[in-house]
DNA sequence: ACCTGAACACCGTTCAAGT
DNA sequence: ACCTGAACACCGTTCAAGT
């Protein structure tokens, strides 16, 4: 949303140079070449600037990748989950299936994120709605906070591993077309020293796949609330009525 | 195992270079300084040669990392979980408590692992491990298979965010230390704006300790087996006894 | 306050040459 | 086969100077 899109090398005389150009810049690089290709200099030729304009702007590249990774986490669509009303496994899927969207849109920003320690602003927002939905599901605070961390665990990790495996820099193919990809190089194993992996080709070739993507998701989610609650693992659990709060955890309303 | 310890600058006559002693050289550098300490330069000059002779056994720094990544895992030990005898989820425990254990021991190379396909030798032969496992604990050859990404996704990507979010470069402080640190900067969350978070702060700076790991595993099994078999949750499951194999799936036995 | 020119100390990689 | 010297095309960052 604070991109405006259109990141084109500009033209015309400059008047004011802003953080979020540069970033703009970093991010299309990013994705253009990956890491490597989004240097310093390379940033600078790209907003019109020579390259120590940028440390006006930024104290140093690491400044640049980690400003980066929070305006990133920051286009998270909280409306997708911050429904109260809906149930609240559809809006923790909600969640995941958003963090995943955006961040494979930036394959090249996927390390950034990860390596860094994503303590922003944004990412306290993102933790504290995510604390907030466990709470609607009634996990205790302890639990609810544990579970938070998984849950992100999940998502990064599941992100992280998907756009290793998509080998080159630059956008990311569509999905089923890195099925297709992966299944033509699962199924060269050998069959007679990896047995199982050779059975599980199609299998394993689909583990970048949404649909997998959510399997584990929900494995995830079962395990939790078996263990935090008792309530039927399948059963849709709506969360609490809208407004209320349970037993004394979290924000008091008036 | 292979790596024999003693990385020291080598002193007298040279007389043929390895492969190891420049996966050596680059680990140490990691180990030390971060992966911008680990330059085809600095690898030449800790093992005595040119910066260009790294290129007689290695085509490009790209793939000395993807070879220490490889050796790494190769590092893993097997016999920990290969163990048919013990119950399947003590063997998963060790798998996970061992990976991070040797993971965590070099920080600077985490990144290069899941930044790579893991594509190798090592990690396939890990994975079929890991799915004639899943085959002893009666889980069938899709959900199996389904079942050992999201168990790598859960330890790589607790790994990844455990040693980011230690920060600095070079080895990682105890654990004990590193909870410490993060009980500190969690404890100055504003309670007004993020009230879930700043509850739950005990609990967040815990996230990277061994607890916690193991209680993301067990949540992650828990919804694997409740899903896959119908078994009782906290039940010892021994698996199969030793040498007999389930309905016909992986190899068969004469 | 914001930007530049020039410089410094590095990179990864290539190539022709040496043994 | 293995290594080197020298070079090329880059890096990130600093500093003094300009407006």
């Amino acid at each position: 949303m604070s991109a405006p899109a259109g990141s084109q090398r500009r033209r015309g005389p400059r008047r004011a140079l802003t953080e979020d150009e540069i970033l703009d810049a970093a991010l299309t690089l990013l994705d253009r070449g990956g890491p490597d290709a989004a240097s310093v200099r390379g940033i600078a030729a790209r907003v019109g600037v020579a390259p120590n304009a940028v440390y006006t702007y930024f104290p140093g590249k690491a400044a640049v990748f980690k400003a980066l990774a929070e305006r990133l986490l920051g286009e998270v669509d909280h409306d997708a989950f911050a429904d109260r009303e809906r149930p609240w496994r559809e809006r923790v899927e909600a969640l995941a299936l958003d963090v995943r969207d955006r961040l494979t849109a930036h394959p090249g920003a996927v390390g950034l994120m990860v390596g860094n320690r994503m303590d922003g602003p944004h990412a306290l927002a993102l933790n504290e709605r995510l604390l907030q939905l466990l709470a609607d599901a009634r996990l205790d605070p302890v639990d609810a906070a544990r579970a938070s961390r998984l849950f992100f665990v999940y998502v990064f990790g599941s992100i992280v591993l998907e756009v290793a495996g998509a080998q080159q820099t630059g956008r990311l193919a569509p999905e089923a077309e890195r099925v297709a990809t992966r299944l033509v190089a699962f199924s060269a194993t050998p069959a007679d020293r990896f047995p199982y992996s050779a059975a599980a080709a199609t299998t394993m070739a689909d583990y970048v796949s949404t649909e997998q993507y959510l399997w584990g998701l929900h494995r995830l989610l079962d395990g939790i609330i078996e263990r935090s609650t008792g309530v039927p693992i399948h059963a849709d659990d709506p969360g609490l009525p809208k407004g209320q709060n349970p037993d004394g955890y979290g924000p008091k309303r008036p």
